[in-house]
DNA sequence: TTATAATTTAATTGG
DNA sequence: CCAATTAAATTATT
């Protein structure tokens, strides 16, 4: 589990300034039938996620290996922000439009998402060749998160949108969908990857 | 694939003013079997890379956008030196890192490379949705190297002795290992990026 | 088995 | 140089 309070920290503070920042873009219903605002909120948990307790699923998890008891990992979107953040935010940059024009090479646009401990180097897979730790025994477990209809649902709807979400709308995308930030990280990187690979097959395939 | 003729030049220069500069430590076992000027030669093609043909491994490409036939790769850095190289030569500079500590640079020594033509783009933009995420039809194919256990032991044990090669010792390193200078720094970029990662908690990861 | 989440690593971008 | 992020490839889980 990597629930990291300094990023979820950053992450609360950061929504706080979504008054100044673009917002996402939502379907259209919601504009019609709902306030925009009442969208930033989460999920309303009268359709509690099937088998997501917080912001992120652990399928088999709370192990052994288990030992931070996890403060308030349920409201840790909505803790008080605690620290000043006053480095590494820019919130006029505006590289891109809504309309998905890049003005130049990088999708890396607006607030990036400042270096943070996670993902806890200790635990690779990997024998790597530096990596002389014996002890396979200390390795942490693979954690696979499985998102519900509702998440995955809002988070093609983003994609459609936008498929290179900066460090803003992440944070937004993840105080609604309750998927803590780097896992929707993952998520789009892994969406951009199957999208990549889905129109590279398509680009060769129609000449069979 | 950066092949890059002025810059195999350049490193063809450098070379061969070996003797003037302090030499790579290599491991013990250099200095009890093997003399050391025959670890200065390349890896033996003997023992040739599963998948690497030349200093790059090309995983699924030469498609139809390798153009360039890429004169003399195996010995583009045996060949003749034809460039003076008596231009960008600082030794000693202090930088500034986004924690808010000025370290003293003591890693940027000796010889740096002059700039080299990193060229490329102006490729055209995106406009739909299906094309905000790149193709490999839209633009240049992402090359990504893979270097093989060889490589990276040996590039291991150079990080371990140094984790800052100065140009002339990147030349070295690239001589042996058969991977560009370029794709050698970025190793080493990479390689101090994740043991910065690794051990941030220590109190000045900077330090090597 | 496929689908997909997670991990690793080379490369890129901007500062 | 560094931080952040990306693509590519792979591994692991369901």
């Amino acid at each position: 589990m990597d629930h990291d309070v300094e990023l979820d920290q950053i992450v609360s503070t950061i929504l706080s300034l979504e008054e100044d920042y673009p917002v996402l873009v939502l379907p259209q219903s919601v504009y019609e039938n709902t306030m925009l605002s009442s969208f930033l909120q989460p999920f309303p948990s009268s359709q509690p996620p099937e088998k997501i307790q917080g912001p992120l699923l652990c399928t088999e998890v709370e192990e052994q290996i288990q030992v931070v008891p996890s403060p308030g990992l349920e409201t840790t979107h909505e803790a008080e922000a605690s620290k000043p953040l006053d480095q590494g935010i820019l919130a006029e940059e505006m590289h891109h439009n809504p309309q998905g024009m890049f003005l130049n090479n990088t999708h890396s646009k607006g607030v990036k998402r400042p270096f943070t401990e996670e993902e806890e180097e200790g635990c690779s897979r990997y024998t790597s060749i530096d990596d002389i730790i014996p002890t396979s025994s200390l390795k942490k477990k693979y954690q696979r998160a499985q998102y519900n209809e509702e998440q995955t649902t809002f988070l093609l709807d983003q994609f459609q949108e936008d498929p290179y979400p900066d460090f803003m709308k992440r944070c937004q995308i993840s105080n609604i969908t309750r998927i803590s930030e780097p896992r929707v990280q993952v998520w789009f990187q892994n969406r951009r990857a199957r999208h990549r690979k889905k129109n590279q097959n398509s680009d060769n395939s129609y000449d069979f």
